[in-house]
DNA sequence: ATAAAGGTTCGGCTAAGATCGAACTATGTA
DNA sequence: TACATAGTTCGATCTTAGCCGAACCTTTAT
């Protein structure tokens, strides 16, 4: 007797501290290997080995094998939507993640928050947008709006998040940084603009962590480009 | 150290058969007593108010005290959203609900599928309305589209879903019954369809089982104005 | 005042599952 | 061929948390 789709399953597979490392680290929409994924969660590969075949059983994961790698992605955009709804919730009702760890100067500056910018210069960017009224923050900051100069602004970059119509992902979200009432902005603009950085070649990934080196040339182009 | 949202608590809550089942039981915005809760899930009332304080704990739920009863409810509409999405996730996936249990003959004509109707009653108002396009499915299944006649027909019964203009939960969404291929009306408007036949005292609730139980004439009036 | 019903707290039992070491397969490289 | 690297499988360990019985608190009914 079939009643309508389980959802415990599904969320009971995300409700677990590494296969949700794995899997917002895979919201970029970048495939990775098993091991970047173990090492993404701090868990042995083995241990991610048997996860990834959870999530891929549930459809929540696909691969591709290539040669000896085997390259993991998020099967499709309903799984990214649930996350960032996911991220919603959890963010509205005060859940942050605590991470203890070393106060490294490189990451209080710059580094990757699920797919977009975090730190100093996400928080310098998103004061910015909202001086410029590019960006419109509402006053119980539940809420973020693109005003039509932001969006010309961004199209003028050649800044678009590229999303199926189907999607129900918000194209600004605010997200909080460390030091709480700083934000930086997240949704599918967040996650355009950080990839902008990577593609105009401003800034690169440091392997293993979550630190974004941004080049001193990158950094001023950055500034100029965007922050004004 | 703060680094975003944390979804792994939110997730984990929901990953728990117990837990979900009476979060599904408050997705029809009714709030509940803790006994209620209780049946809704098949455990004892210790097990549930543990598990409701947890709820309460994480922002998922609310509780208003009245006497001696406590009524619990979702928090917000943002929970109900993320609920929907697990459950469009789920229903892709193809991960359902697989309940035991005796085939009641009750149950398979009319019966509630978290806050909409399922049963042979819904697969025949879902095939009237797909029959006469006021909606239109998709040729994959994934999505299901309100036609503006769909609107207008609903428009004239006073059937209208009462969302805030924040919610992102879908209008109009397919549900997989029990026969597979058979799909009834889920998303607000199913649960607005399901509300209007109660608040029309067509039909009403057994109490702790799922059968929605239509009255002679309910059921005539429910084909007269609906089916057609 | 006594009883009954709605809820919570506590303690102990139990099962599920996350983790890793070790051994194994398969692909690519020197 | 030998060796290194990517990844999986198996078995054992150990922690977590769901569950219920029993006792308790609180509000309503008799």
């Amino acid at each position: 007797m079939y009643d309508g789709p389980n959802i415990v399953p599904i969320a009971a597979l995300i409700g677990d501290q590494a296969r949700a490392s794995m899997l917002t680290a895979l919201m970029s929409g970048e495939a990775l290997t098993a091991t970047e994924l173990a090492a993404e969660a701090n868990i042995t590969k083995q241990t991610a080995s048997g996860h990834l075949a959870k999530l891929r059983e549930a459809g929540l994961i696909v691969v591709a094998s290539q040669g000896r790698h085997r390259y993991f992605r998020l099967a499709n955009k309903d799984v990214a939507d649930l996350l960032e709804t996911l991220m919603g919730v959890a963010e509205r009702t005060g859940s942050r993640r605590v991470i203890p760890g070393p106060k490294d100067a490189q990451l209080r500056k710059a580094r990757v928050c699920y797919d977009h910018l975090a730190g100093e210069m996400g928080v310098e960017l998103f004061d910015s947008l909202q001086k410029r009224q590019l960006i419109l923050l509402a006053k119980d900051d539940s809420e973020l709006q693109l005003t039509s100069s932001g969006r010309k602004f961004f199209n003028g970059l050649e800044i678009t998040p590229n999303l199926p119509a189907s999607s129900r992902r918000p194209l600004c979200r605010v997200c909080l940084d460390w030091s709480v009432r700083r934000h930086h902005l997240a949704g599918a603009y967040g996650a355009a603009l950080l990839e902008h950085c990577f593609s105009k070649k401003w800034a690169k990934r440091v392997e293993g962590s979550r630190v974004v080196q941004f080049s001193k040339r990158g950094e001023l182009q950055f500034r100029s480009e965007l922050i004004n």
